[in-house]
DNA sequence: CCAATTTGTTAGTAGAGCATACAATTTGGC
DNA sequence: GCCAAATTGTATGCTCTACTAACAAATTGG
């Protein structure tokens, strides 16, 4: 009954059965990538969501916000505020679509540019912390499966 | 063009560029887990780190605050609202550590272990749900590396 | 042409995370 | 034993992400 009292000199923190639980797993491997992003980030301040929008909006100048939106499966009001924010921040512009009236347009600016182009180099040694870990096979694999979980 | 239109999940967002980072995809992945998530407790109406923390606490009665947030990768003001957020709902109760004055050990109470008997359910049909497009030794290995980015 | 749908917008709510400051307690150096 | 430093909990305030609900404008389809 019951499990010894912990007295290891295991300095990893013992879930217990928490560790049978894939969700957990993923959420932890979130969290540090997260964390480490944040600290990559700290001179440019921006943030996950934000570097994914501009580089979408950089990728494919002219989408929509629903489209933008759906991309990175956030919802409308989600994407209003990240796009406020960048817009605030003049990264980026809307404007009205010519084809469809209801849609928004959006355009980096010559300063979002920058900041993507800043962002990107970012990306690249976020990356390779995060890639270091694994061999190209096992990256295709991660990535794969991962793929099969966001479909 | 190989995909119709259609009105389901299912349509392949092009990403471009960025395809190619693993950390996006941890992201997504990430957050398809927790919708999926947070559809399976509604009922319930606990969080992922509610109930990750109920768990730990059920685990390991007497824990302090310190050692649960570092468990789960939490820093103390994070744990703190979470602890407040279920002692609130009376699933645990605070008590003054007697071999050290500075900490608290935390106790689930009767109504906390039935809400984490009910979650352990709702937590096994999340698994599966996450767990059905792997194989048994493909999920050992996704384990095995995730545990390798959050260590 | 009118009703339904799509897209954008605003406002409000909530969880999670972090920084800072402070109080109580314990620990360690002297 | 005493005092400074470290640990733990607490309170406050801020930010980001995400969701809901309601509404307006434009488009689409029967």
């Amino acid at each position: 009954m019951g499990k010894p009292a912990l007295t290891e000199s295991k300095e990893n923190a013992e879930i217990g059965a928490l560790d049978g639980i894939l969700g957990f797993h993923i959420r932890l491997a979130h969290g540090a990538v997260y964390r480490h992003f944040v600290e990559t980030f700290s001179d440019l301040g921006l943030t996950q969501k934000q570097v994914s929008v501009l580089w979408l909006v950089g990728d494919q100048q002219g989408i929509s916000q629903i489209e933008l939106g759906s991309r990175l499966h956030m919802d409308r009001a989600t994407t209003m505020t990240i796009v406020n924010r960048l817009q605030d921040r003049e990264y980026l512009r809307r404007e009205r679509s010519e084809e469809d009236g209801r849609k928004q347009a959006l355009f980096l600016t010559t300063s979002g540019h920058a900041a993507l182009e800043e962002a990107k180099q970012c990306i690249a040694s976020h990356e390779s912390w995060l890639k270091n870990r694994f061999t190209r096979q096992e990256i295709e694999k991660l990535v794969e499966m991962l793929t099969r979980i966001h479909e």
